[in-house]
DNA sequence: GTCATAACTTCGTAATTAATGAGTTATTCT
DNA sequence: AGAATAACTCATTAATTACGAAGTTATGAC
């Protein structure tokens, strides 16, 4: 993965907006691409980097990488690696990472309702 | 903005995800850059296009128009045309954006603690 | 008739993010 | 010795998203 080009318009906008409110840089840390289904296949007990591979079915490698190594940094995740044959790595959430599963419930909720009004609104025209 | 490539994986993951939860579609709107904030400044009383495009000074009018615009598809704001000279346009939340706002700022009364606690620790290695 | 303003739209490009595929390390089973 | 497994990493390419600048429509003021 390449690195950001730090002179950009477009970094300088996303350092503004993390700077208003750390809701935005919260939100783009979510809004990578599976990083909720991640989160939740964790707290569901798919907690090896192989059941969340099987669980999530079209995943690739480096991306489920990626964002265990996100979720670990931001403590929302932590990771124990067990030295046996072959080698164990365990993933369980953070105190804090429950805490943002709870909220994330709530938001799910709603989306329910919002979203799929708005799915057949789409559908109708 | 140019369209979807509909037989991309990239496109059809995307489709998985959201099928799989409402949660990924709902934050796949809210994390396009300028969104959440531009939903907040309508709260606020910023209801107008150059207001908006004031308060968030480095906005530009294309993404603007398109924010509004998708918000309002899904029925977070709602528009109202006024026929005046100059032209007036005012949005204001419906009830469904502002439940939205609230669980937000739930979410960002967390992001709070959990984002500036990243910071920190980013900043000491 | 040219200028100004509000609220946009359109087009081309730059930047970012996701996906593909191959490679790595360590170890056991055959 | 060769194959298999877990948990990754790296480089390249494809796709998406954001930005910049100019153009549009309607109306009234000068």
């Amino acid at each position: 993965m390449t690195s950001r080009k730090l002179n950009s318009t477009n970094y300088s906008n996303q350092v503004y907006l993390e700077e208003r409110c750390t809701l935005n840089k919260l939100i783009n840390l979510l809004s990578k691409r599976w990083m909720t289904e991640v989160l939740f296949g964790i707290e569901e007990g798919n907690n090896r980097f192989t059941t969340l591979k099987d669980e999530l079915e079209h995943i690739s490698d480096n991306i489920l990488a990626d964002r265990l190594k996100l979720l670990e940094e931001y403590k929302l995740i932590s990771k124990e690696s067990f030295s046996e044959i072959p080698a164990r790595v365990e993933y369980t959430l953070t105190d804090t990472g429950r805490e943002l599963s709870n909220i994330l419930e709530k938001l799910c909720d709603f989306s329910d309702t919002c979203m799929l009004s708005h799915q057949q609104a789409a559908k109708k025209y």
